[in-house]
DNA sequence: CCATTTAGTCAAGTCACTTGACCATATAGT
DNA sequence: ACTATATGGTCAAGTGACTTGACTAAATGG
């Protein structure tokens, strides 16, 4: 109960942080999204595997993001069928954004914390995290 | 991340402990109907708001709990307009089943934590979480 | 006792997904 | 090189869990 409560409570910290600054016409789910297309870029198929959707979802998704301003459609340097989905500085603008939403809603929180039970908790958690498996799909 | 992929595996190692119980007819969604459900039961406008969706929505999920004989629909002792939705013996089956599960996916994680680091744990995600806003809404 | 609130349902619409079909390019076998 | 199959992507239609809106029945409060 209280590992889904926090993980709650961390992700309605950054959606409220990423609208107060703007970025109204995003959900939590787009986040999970820019985690992936953040750095080198995605296909639209590796963007369909992180989120564990169908590619046209995830092309649905892209569609969507690029009509907003946040994804670009790059053709891809070594394959033509393909293309690389790259966050715009719009986008990329957006990940700082909820960087810094998750860095305010988790530091008072951190802090309250003794030194050295942060990294046990993270140890703690990271042993029964399956890495990759983010987005929750229930 | 390691936050969101905690929770993610937990509600996994719940959900398929549940299915392999013979409940696969169940998704996690309806695990946070049953933890309001279970004990004294709950009127539809409760559910509806524990789990933050319209009374429509909750009614839906009432029939749909219903008829697959998890739940039934008792006339409230208190008020003639209410219906009281109570686990039948199959609900409170599955609701066994999956605290095992739980208990199944959390105990070889819990036993590799040195002692007093889970309740050092445990302390430190209830100041971040929130009660009662458990289930994702994204 | 009448006005308003509250519990619940019925009906229709919405939206993020799905399945199915299809085209374009890449890869592998002979 | 040539064909067969696999892969990346999109188009179209269907699904299901939600929503908003309208309504009835019972409770509550001057």
């Amino acid at each position: 109960m209280l590992l889904l409560s926090a993980a709650r409570a961390l992700v309605d910290g950054i959606d409220a942080g990423v609208r107060a600054s703007g970025f109204t016409d995003l959900r939590p789910a787009h986040g999970f999204a820019f985690v992936r297309l953040s750095g080198t870029g995605a296909t639209v198929n590796e963007l369909a595997e992180h989120l564990e959707i169908t590619k046209q979802a995830a092309s649905q998704m892209a569609d969507e993001l690029v009509r907003k301003g946040y994804v670009e459609r790059l053709p891809h340097p070594a394959d033509a069928r393909a293309r690389l989905l790259v966050l715009t500085s719009k986008g990329i603008a957006c990940t700082r954004a909820a960087d810094a939403a998750a860095e305010q809603t988790l530091r008072p929180w951190a802090d309250s914390l003794a030194p050295g039970q942060l990294t046990a908790l993270r140890s703690a958690l990271s042993r029964l995290a399956t890495p990759g498996r983010i987005r929750p799909t229930w």
